[in-house]
DNA sequence: GGAAAAGAGTTATAGAATAACGTCTCTTTC
DNA sequence: GAAAGAGACGTTATTCTATAACTCTTTTCC
């Protein structure tokens, strides 16, 4: 008998209507660019819809590729870029450095930087946003005189999925 | 009249006799490579010392040009990158990710990643070992069933010297 | 409608990392 | 001491990631 999922274990990483995660974030991410009176143009939000294909980062010239094999002709690096910073710029997608790829934002609008658990077997990206890691490294930071601007916390691991499939 | 920097500051971020760091990462490291039988080959001796020329994370680029600027002859960056893996695999040197760069370990030997403050105006890195931070990821990981195998800490900011200076 | 600005196309290049294969030099073993 | 094997390094080529610089088009706003 198979052991169950844990039921804490997050959406991204549980067998889930994942439409819905790409509809909602489209949706969100119209409103907030009409609220911003920002341009969400069709090459944008085409990206951001791939990024959104799944739960795992995916590199930007993985997005290159299928927007080059949907148009016929051959989309350069920049196009893609571009795309990409101004999802970065407004809170729509995360840069994972570690991986050097991009993850679509589970709560996009409120400017933040998420931590994110990045399973090595699946590679489905959780987003966190715990106010005691991020205080613990201001905290940290503080004591000895560094005034903190930006954080990057990237875990690989485990999810929960994959440890009962191990 | 000037304000002095914290005295919290940690001795990267502060004036001090480098010459000193270098030595003794170097008398380090030919401790843990000959007490665990690894081979601290010219090369890579010559790497780690380039690694700590200064406090501030190296490109892998910046150490092949200055290799081929010694030599003569033009090094190629496998030889960069096997050496890098070396001092990497051993805990010699951390590699930091958002940055593509790499900066000298100040606890060789015990094996553990550091967590990092990159200050964005000198560049210089500050390595910590805080468990609270890495306490708070672990539980923070586990309360979603995700277990943690490597964790990365990279926080940019301003450091105590650069903040007196701004 | 026309000027200005924002977005996107295009070409070229820079920067980071690895694959694959060859060579040399040790050490180990017979 | 010679053969065998392993580890380190050299060499060439290539892949992957990202940006610079310039052009053209579209949108916005007066």
């Amino acid at each position: 008998m198979l052991k169950p999922i844990s039921a804490k274990a997050p959406l991204a990483c549980r067998p889930h209507d994942h439409s819905h995660c790409v509809s909602n974030a489209l949706a969100e991410a119209e409103a907030i660019c009409s609220r911003h009176g920002l341009r969400l143009t069709a090459l944008r939000k085409r990206v951001l819809e791939l990024v959104w294909q799944s739960h795992k980062p995916l590199g930007a010239y993985d997005i290159l590729g299928v927007l080059t094999e949907e148009d016929g002709r051959r989309a350069a690096p920049p196009t893609v870029y571009r795309a990409l910073d101004f999802l970065l710029d407004n809170g729509l997608v995360h840069r994972i450095a570690s991986l050097n790829a991009f993850v679509g934002c589970n709560h996009p609008g409120e400017s933040h930087q998420g931590q994110f658990l990045i399973c090595r077997n699946c590679q489905t990206a959780i987003e966190l946003e715990q106010s005691s890691i991020s205080q613990a490294i201001v905290d940290s930071a503080k004591s000895v005189g560094f005034v903190v601007e930006g954080q990057t916390v990237e875990v690989v691991g485990l999810c929960a999925s994959c440890q009962v499939a191990a």
